[in-house]
DNA sequence: CTTGAACCTCTAGCTGCTAGAGACTTCAGG
DNA sequence: CCTGAAGTCTCTAGCAGCTAGAGGTTCAAG
C-alpha cells in the first residue's frame, strides 16, 4: 500500500494533483489508514500512470475520462478509443501548423529588428499593424 | 469616436475582452458619454490591434504589457523588444518540437489499433504504459 | 414615444492545476 | 516512550485569459 506521496513519486504526479483527480472523479476514492490518510494499491498506480501519460500526449481530462471508461469495459469495441486518438491527432496537427506560421512571422520580425531605438523598431511596428501578416488567419467570429 | 462594440468589431476583439483588458490595465480608461458609455479614439484602436496581433502570435499578456510600455517610450533601445520576441520564438519552437513528438506517438498508437475490442486495443495499452514512449520527455520535477 | 439593440456593473465560471493556512498523523532517532 | 520533522488532512483561493449571465440603463431608429 502506497501513501499519496509515494504514489505521486511513482507516477510522476504531484500530490495535490492526485487529490484533484479524485475530486473530479478521475480516480476512485481510495482506502484510508486508521489516521484517515489515503492508501493506494497497484491498480491506482496504473490508472494514475495512464492519466499522466495521456496528459503528456495532450489529451484533455474529458477525453481521458472517456478513455478510462472505455478501458473499464474491456469487451467493447476499440473504435471509440480510435476516434478519440484521431481527434487528438488532428488537434495536434492543427496546433503544429499554426505554430509554424507564428514561428515564421516571429523570425521575420526579429531579423528586421534594426537594433536601433523603439522609434524604428520593426517588432513594435509589425505587432501594431495587422496587414503585415503573412497569413491572416482570423478566428471567424466578431471580425468586421 | 467609437463605442465599445464598434471598437471590438474594428479590432476583432470581443466586447467583454476589451473591458477585461481595461480592468487589468492593458488599455487606459477611456472617455465616457453623458450616459456613462465608453468612447474610444484612434489611439485606442491602434493599441487594441497591437494587443490582438500580439496575442495571435502567442505572446502572453505580461509580455504584451512590456512591449506596450516600450512603445510608449520610443527613444529607447529596441533591444528589450528583441529579447521579448526571441523568448517568444524559443517558446514557440519548443512547443512545436513537443507537439511533433506527440504527433508521432499518436500516429503510432492509431496504426497499431487492431479495430478489435478494448481488450487488445493498443491505444489503451500504450497510454497505460509509459515505457512504450518514443522519447521519455519528463517534466524534470517530482519524478522518482 | 416606443422598441430593441447595445451598453453598464457585478459576479461566477471555465481548464488544470498550484499554493497556502492550520490542524493532524506517522515514523525515525534517541 | 518521546520528540520533532516530514508527510498528510481539509478547505479556500489563486493563476491565465477570457466567457457567460443577471439585472439594469442608454441610445438610435422608426
Amino acid at each position: 500500500m502506497l501513501t499519496i506521496g509515494k504514489l505521486g513519486d511513482a507516477a510522476g504526479v504531484k500530490v495535490p494533483t492526485i487529490r484533484y483527480y479524485e475530486q473530479i472523479g478521475l480516480l476512485p476514492e481510495p482506502e484510508r489508514s486508521a489516521g484517515n490518510q489515503r492508501l493506494y494499491g497497484k491498480s491506482a498506480l496504473e490508472r494514475l500512470a495512464f492519466i499522466r501519460h495521456s496528459r503528456e500526449l495532450g489529451f484533455p481530462l474529458e477525453a481521458i475520462r472517456d478513455l478510462l471508461s472505455l478501458s473499464d469495459r474491456p469487451d467493447q469495441s476499440c473504435a471509440a478509443a480510435d476516434i478519440i486518438a484521431k481527434d487528438q491527432l488532428a488537434a495536434v496537427e492543427a496546433r503544429i501548423a499554426r505554430l509554424t506560421a507564428l514561428k515564421a512571422e516571429l523570425e521575420r520580425m526579429i531579423t528586421q529588428c534594426a537594433q536601433g531605438t523603439i522609434a524604428d523598431c520593426r517588432i513594435i511596428e509589425v505587432l501594431g499593424d495587422h496587414s503585415h501578416c503573412a497569413q491572416d488567419r482570423r478566428t471567424s467570429e466578431a471580425v468586421g
